[in-house]
DNA sequence: TATGAATGAGTATTCATTCAT
DNA sequence: GATGAATGAATACTCATTCAT
């Protein structure tokens, strides 16, 4: 190996190093969300986390400053990965309903799919990063609300009171999580048509 | 002494002495359960949820076993008034689809009017208990999914995976828990009468 | 018993218990520092406390709200002393010199009969804590300067730098604790005697 | 080769090598043995430690066997160089007392300019460790006994508790570790000076 | 019935230390 | 010589639970 080479080498180290750091560190986080949605913030304890990592209780300190940094990290993971499907959706569908529906089956998505739960504790969340989270909720509930707004004034949408509805949508994907095993009976992309479906039109028959 | 007649003497000590311990009991389980909606199992203390009854931590445990136990009558309580709504619901509405909109504004109603909650921390339950809980709650998705393959059948409802429509519609009224509040900008009516609109219509507009 | 006597006692039982909890908080603290004075704030385990005074680690956090408290607690109770001991001393003695002879006596007093002792352990402090602390220090250092400089006013006392002169000498009660042990071969008031003439007039004889 | 030329040999690597260890090892200690003066020795880490050094944490662990030993060996730095101070005294002076004299301001210096520090946690040392450090301390304290005794004899020191009159200088000794800084308001030389008077003559005036 | 006092079991967290590279 | 990563042991602290009064 010339001394060229290996400086490159060497160049590339710290890089490779903070790149497994952050690996790394991301798998920590989200491992142990899947144990909080599972069996809930308090009952998943550190020692049990690390061990379903193969790493010891205080080799997860090496990642993250706290438990409580964990269950925050995973609520932004998620509300980073919206806020993403809500911007590649803008551009997207003509009338709201159409953008509604594009974004709902991108949030079904994405549960279903990507391994991305909602989770619901947040009480156990220190008074800064409660107030984050909630922020970063209502940030989504509000670009869903504005597309059923949308929707209302173009008559793609009925009328209704607004908040109501999207806390309507928004608890059935809430409740995805509970239920919704990977590898089921049902694929994600089902499920995720069908939840479009039903929130559009509802289970009723037409006559 | 005739039934009705021993209802009303309130000299009968012994009496009086179980009822006022069963409503105090039953108090101590809305009161936790209250708290255990807000803030979680764990977040909320004994202690807490004494000093909101007025009474010391140690007072609890003579009305109840353990904090363990709270949590699975809270669970039982609602559980059985959902399974008495299921019985009042039988006999009306013809088809499948007018039995599940009056059941799902029933559930609706009693979320939002009587200060039940579905509380969503099984794990935190003993094996038994946790056991008796999801066999009550799968009992009330199975009554639910009945009424949704009815309509189906009579055609009142569109054709679809039952189960996922099951828990589409579950998942709404779950989360009614964590955004409600009593007394709020919308009545328990209205939103009762949406939620069932919404079911079943969804929310496009017909074309 | 008469109702009234009954009723008498009942009037004082909270009293009692909040007096019994001041005393055993008091007991707790004591024994706790000692602990600290011999072994280290560190090195003293909490456990290791609680078991000195025949209790479990739990039941010392129903009087203390954490370790540190009981630090802190540890050292507000000398600087409350001390400041009892300055005031006691006030109107005593005609010249600085006099005047600090009586509190320097007292001081030793304090140390080797009343089981008080003064902790170095500051850093162990949170910052608010810390400040308080070395502010109460500070407060008497203060006192015994301003003897020391009234007593170079009146010339009872030799010209030199008072803040050297008073470090001098509250070091040398602070080293008291290191090594003297209650009940050994030196009385306390011995030492308390010596330590006045010593300061006064040192340890050269007059040629 | 003699030793002197190999002193002046400065590319003998093998104990160039050593010689650089031995400082570096040295360095690690002064600098350990400051942080713990300053911040206590369990509040000062490692990582700490080594921050301040520029190193890492790992890589005190070829200097150093533990921070026990770092802890044991700044013990014995100040024990070292006291003996070596009691020795360089030991012709000089005539009575007791002046020997005493001397000596005195030398340990003043020492503490002032060398920025060595008397160190109080003793009990973090382990049983073999702490021996050690308690002996070597008693031997200083008995060397200084004798000068006092010495000066009882020929009647330049007040006929007096020898020992309590140890104990009182060497606490004053002790104490400045705490209150100075290098380089502050007051010189280390005044403060020998000062230091040496205030323990022959003490504070009062002479009428 | 109710409470103050005490406990046992569990949990997050820290930190000196090790080791492969 | 040095470091990033990992560990084991210890420790403070919390909390549901108990019990004598």
């Amino acid at each position: 190996m010339s001394v060229t080479s290996q400086h490159k080498l060497a160049e590339n180290r710290p890089f490779d190093r903070e790149a497994q750091y952050n690996a790394k560190r991301r798998a920590v986080i989200r491992s142990a969300a899947a144990a909080f949605r599972r069996r809930g913030y308090h009952n998943a304890s550190m020692t049990e986390i690390a061990k379903s990592l193969g790493l010891t209780k205080a080799a997860l300190y090496y990642y993250v400053k706290s438990k409580e940094e964990i269950l925050f990290e995973a609520h932004i993971m998620v509300y980073d990965k919206m806020d993403e499907l809500v911007k590649a959706v803008r551009g997207q569908g003509d009338t709201g309903l159409e953008k509604l529906q594009l974004l709902y089956g991108e949030f079904a998505h994405m549960l279903t799919r990507d391994g991305l739960a909602l989770l619901t504790d947040i009480d156990s969340l220190n008074g800064e990063n409660q107030e984050t989270v909630l922020k970063r909720r209502g940030k989504i509930e509000r670009a869903v609300t504005r597309l059923v707004e949308k929707g209302m004034a173009d008559d793609s949408i009925k009328k209704a009171d607004a908040k109501v509805t999207v806390f309507f949508l928004m608890g059935a994907l809430n409740w995805l999580n509970v239920w919704y095993e990977a590898g089921g009976r049902i694929s994600g992309d089902d499920i995720a048509q069908q939840f479009v479906a039903q929130m559009s039109v509802g289970v009723a028959n037409p006559t």
